[in-house]
DNA sequence: CTGTAGTATAAGTAAAACACGTACTTAAAT
DNA sequence: ATTTAAGTACGTGTTTTACTTATACTACAG
């Protein structure tokens, strides 16, 4: 099998010499080229095409998260390897969500590095444990809380106004309603405005968001 | 320090001897009872406390689920170990939802029991890793897919027009978002007209459920 | 038995939303 | 070069909704 072709990308020269200094003497990984900046990178794409892609996530100019885009659209076939210092749920999930196939951070070992390379050269995703965790602690609280915010809310309303409240989140047009019910339009409107001032909400579009979140009706 | 309470919760009897044998000699954990099922699990409990319960998640009467969340209300204490023969995202996501804090696969071996059985004692979660994976999985699909059908969808609009998306689906009425863009009210209108054309909607109410879906507006 | 709180009902007026038609600009398409 | 389509922008007239105020009925506590 031949070597695997890794370009760097980090406007950073001392990170860059790091990491090539980590895989020097790393069989079966071959750095071919690198860059400081989105410009360079895809310049250098034009000569060479690498088979994993070491890139930072905080890069002047266009980010890392900006050229994974461009890459999957691009050049499906390069597998992208994100490095950065943050582990935040927020960079990692930008980071899945631009199409990223692994994600490391800097303080990374020789070992884990090289694996990873292999990993997502293979087609596998890869992700160190902190950066699992960070996932596995979000996958978490969204089963946890995500969506049970508890119908407790809507007790406070009565039988009549609960009633009005699901036409209405319908998208049902208060004349509609009322006809349904053989009430009077004023009286539907009433209703909803009791709606309003007991959920102490403003308009139309809250009275939905606040159907969602307590499950009244579903997305 | 004590030792760590243990119930175990499996209606079948191999099962159940099989974690006896395997936690037999376990320094630090105790196992104080077992139960075939809800009723004589519940009925076990109002005569001692565990501090953490082994519990199946397949239960004839009343699933692990079930159990799980009486338990989190009633006994919020009691750390929940799932044990299951299934990975799949459907149960781990239940399970998680149901409140345990952690979740197990049926083929476990003894020190991973034992480490889980540590881990939720000590108040952390435990995860074996193929349902790490599964996590995993399913986040990094969810981050691909899940939610991006904005970028695709909401991309028929023009700049203009999610401008004023995202105006009314924050509630804005219209004569606010005419003075805010220095545009007549029927401007407005006309693009708010022209977005439910293209979305196939048909009110206002229908936008802020797309503009949910679609993650222009957060709940 | 009577006052009070909660519920369901409704009308009048002001404000907002909607339907429909028109018009100017720009950028492809022919 | 001219047509076509798409985006943006307004005005008029009608419908719908918001806001306020008001009445009737019920249940229940004093």
């Amino acid at each position: 099998m031949s070597e695997i072709k890794v370009v760097l990308v980090d406007d950073h020269q001392i990170v860059r010499d790091g990491i090539k200094a980590l895989l020097s003497n790393s069989l079966g990984i071959k750095i071919i080229g690198e860059a400081q900046n989105a410009n360079e990178f895809f310049a250098d794409l034009k000569k060479q095409i690498p088979d994993v892609v070491l890139l930072d996530i905080s890069l002047p100019m266009m980010s890392g998260i900006e050229i994974s885009k461009i890459l999957k659209t691009d050049y499906p076939k390069i597998k992208i390897l994100m490095l950065s210092m943050y582990t935040s749920e927020d960079f990692v999930f930008n980071a899945l969500k631009a199409g990223v196939h692994g994600y490391l951070p800097k303080n990374t070992t020789r070992d884990e590095l090289v694996l990873a390379i292999n990993e997502v050269f293979k087609g596998n995703g890869y992700f160190s444990k902190s950066i699992a965790d960070t996932i596995l602690k979000s996958y978490v609280k969204s089963a946890k809380f995500g969506n049970n915010v508890s119908s407790d809310t809507v007790k406070v309303l009565t039988n009549r106004e609960q009633e009005i409240l699901r036409y209405v989140v319908e998208g049902i047009k208060n004349p509609t309603i009322a006809s349904r019910l053989s009430i009077s339009i004023r009286t539907v409107e009433t209703h909803k405005a009791s709606i309003l001032k007991k959920l102490e909400l403003k308009n139309t579009v809250d009275l939905v968001k606040f159907a969602i979140k307590n499950k009244i009706i579903e997305l």
